[in-house]
DNA sequence: CGGTATGTTGACAGTGATCAAGAAAGGTGG
DNA sequence: CCACCTTTCTTGATCACTGTCAACATACCG
């Protein structure tokens, strides 16, 4: 990835956007979302003056690819990116969704190891990593909101390493209940990413998200509206199924 | 946990220490393991001045539960140690083993999520985690030192995801690898944790890991001198089984 | 030497992948 | 606004990998 200067464009997006839902939401959580806690608000000044951008991605577009040089850290303003990999026989595992507001593409090495994609239109602010971390080390918010960021994408990947292991049923509830954690939204959530993205993530064939779905819903703990938007209408029972 | 006074025992730890194969090569790796580069020196010196410890810890014993307040951050001086929580219906999930050098069980939040315990005879040297932000807070160098050890393991855990989904035979001979590389030794790996450990990590059964390594080993990618020693006779069809 | 913990191997079952076909939703162009 | 097309999602049938259960082997230890 070179500089910034232009909007790149996907080959041909002409689907249902339903990131626009979810971007509704995320315009009023962004200022929000930077701002978790009063004493990072300095840090936060100092973070959004190197910015670049906000670069508008279609859908499915690339925004880093595998083995590019690890010159820039993000966050998205707007929509869902995912971070993954791609194997050579075709598959494909996202390792993290990122809603807006989170850091993501942070890491010690010369290259990014995973591939960043737009999962849903989104809106990419660019950090320069080298300036990051030259404001780092003059001011020790700065420092402690890098930390904080990275700890907690930590946290985040712990759990899903935890969920990764267990049933299509497990995995699935859990999914969604993380989700509807993260995008806020009460107890309606409108999926911003394909199920082909979500069995990516989860490790199961889209056939599997599928028929798990369906599951859910024959025994009452959620509810479609269609097939991209589900209600967790029995929220205890789906927490009972983690363990 | 409350005070750190005195050397846990485990309750009936009568067993084959494969550790202490390990703990030879960790004693003379402890002092460089630290000391990354020139310009950390500073900074571990630092890190070290508010240690506590070592604690010697004999395997299987518990260093933290699951729920304990997160107080304290560890490293191991010597022996493997591993994070992970149980489930209710008596399964496991090993989220993470770490070597010696590796700080572990940072995190933001007032718990610890996952339980820490002595695969091997351990000795940990524990760190006050309010002392370390206090360090952070002055000096520069401590805040990028807890960052880069914070990205190394997000590192290493997003690693370990890619692969949890991915075929036995592909975990097991990525699993081996990669514990030759974090153990440096040469191509004999004396596994320092059991099977149960493994499998436990890999997110497979015993006999699965069992039935693997015999399949490897058929397939002459390894050699076994004994059931915990195992040696690398072709690293690169172990690679190639990855991707 | 005997007992316990750990590892190995076999038989069978179950969860989820794969292959295949059809349904639904969204965008396009007339 | 409607017909058409493409993409996405759903459902069914079958298969394979891995888990489970069981028995045995081996290593370690007192």
């Amino acid at each position: 990835m070179g500089e910034i200067e232009v909007v790149k464009a996907s080959k041909s997006v002409k689907r249902r956007q339903p990131s626009y839902s979810v971007a509704s939401n995320a315009k009023s959580s962004f200022p929000n979302a930077l701002i978790l806690e009063d004493s990072h608000k300095l840090a936060q000044r100092a973070v959004l003056a190197v910015r670049r951008g906000p670069i508008r991605y279609r859908r499915n577009s690339t925004i880093v690819c595998e083995g590019d040089p690890a010159d820039y850290v993000f966050m998205a303003v707007d929509g869902i990116v995912r971070r993954c990999k791609a194997f050579q026989n075709g598959t494909r595992a996202i390792v993290a969704f990122h809603t807006p507001g989170e850091f993501f593409g942070w890491t010690d090495e010369a290259k990014h190891a995973l591939s960043i994609e737009a999962a849903t239109d989104a809106m990419i602010l660019f950090f320069k990593r080298s300036a990051l971390l030259a404001i780092a080390a003059r001011e020790q918010k700065v420092a402690s909101f890098l930390l904080t960021a990275s700890t907690g994408e930590l946290r985040r990947i712990q759990e899903h390493s935890l969920r990764i292991n267990r049933s299509a049923k497990c995995r699935v509830a859990s999914f969604l209940l993380d989700l509807s954690t993260r995008i806020h939204e009460t107890a309606e959530i409108d999926l911003p990413m394909s199920h082909q993205d979500i069995a990516d993530h989860l490790g199961l064939s889209i056939e599997t998200v599928s028929r798990t779905i369906t599951e859910l819903e024959r025994a009452c703990l959620i509810e479609r509206a269609s097939a991209r938007t589900i209600v967790l209408t029995n929220r205890a029972a789906l927490l009972r199924l983690l363990n």
